[in-house]
DNA sequence: CTCTCTGCAAAGCCTTTGCAGATTG
DNA sequence: CAATCTGCAAAGGCTTTGCAGAGAG
């Protein structure tokens, strides 16, 4: 569950960031509620990639006197993603998974066996994308990557 | 539509691969139906990477004889995925689309105008990867990478 | 001949939408 | 106060499943 390596970093203050989506909100005319702090502070508060549901969940047990239906969670998620809030990553057939795009860039390593993520930077790597995007003519707004496996706890576990 | 990189590559032949595909069907006690090939070989014959409901209707087009019911283009897709004989991505909320794994390993760069998929391959990139899943005690499987951004065409019609 | 496959339609997810009352600005 | 939001429940998509007849080995 818990994450130590050295890849991650938070690179923005929740009040800044709190600050940011009320400034979206305004400048859309949408407004603030409650529910949509929670959200993005569960969010932000979570080192896990979430499902709508899983937040749900999470929400309802933090604050059990809101009554945050899940069509309110589809309707924040949508929203944080269109302005690039948060981003998501989609997984074979189980969906999607949220997470806070106000980090660092980073990438993801998924292990096959407990489903956690681990994140991840590689300089090098980002070098090469821009290099390959640009041989190729093509005009590089974002990208994703993938390293499927087993993480060294389950390898532990299994003994591989 | 069509791709012109140098970065892609049948690594096998359609024969080599339908025997491959008997064999597995055979080891595991299942059939060989017509069906089952026409997927396959349109599968091959696709650069494109397809959508369950793209593939049912490109097969629908060119065996107008056989009916070919969606429920069986699911459940080969699964068949072939299991087997490793294709593999898919996963987008937004537009779902799954497959390839079949029988080409060299790439990564995909998508354009989020036409959503064209361009395949490429780059060793250094794949080195990196080995060298960060063996740096984090993680057993790599298997990996995947996209960029996304503009294709070349599109920003020749959008001038950017 | 036996066992697997297929197409069809029904059932199941997950996600989105319509609506009336609640809330924000 | 006017406009957006929310929760609820119903509606929508895409995917899976049950079944009876068709087809492969």
């Amino acid at each position: 569950m818990s994450q130590d390596n050295d890849f991650t970093a938070k690179t923005i203050e929740y009040e800044q960031l709190l600050e940011d989506f009320k400034q979206l909100l305004k400048k859309n005319g949408l407004k603030f509620t409650i529910q949509r702090e929670v959200i993005l502070e569960t969010l932000y508060n979570s080192d896990e990639h979430l499902t709508p549901e899983a937040l749900h969940k999470k929400i309802q047990e933090n604050y059990p006197d809101l009554k945050t239906g899940i069509a309110t969670i589809y309707r924040t998620l949508g929203l944080l993603e269109n302005e690039d809030i948060v981003t998501s990553l989609s997984f074979g057939a189980q969906g999607k998974k949220y997470e806070l795009g106000a980090k660092e860039h980073h990438d993801h390593m998924i292990c096959t066996e407990c489903g956690s993520i681990t994140e991840f930077v590689d300089a090098e790597i980002e070098k090469r994308q821009h290099a390959i995007a640009d041989a190729l003519g093509f005009l590089m707004k974002d990208h994703s990557m993938q390293i499927y496996g087993v993480c060294a706890e389950c390898r532990k576990k299994l003994n591989i």
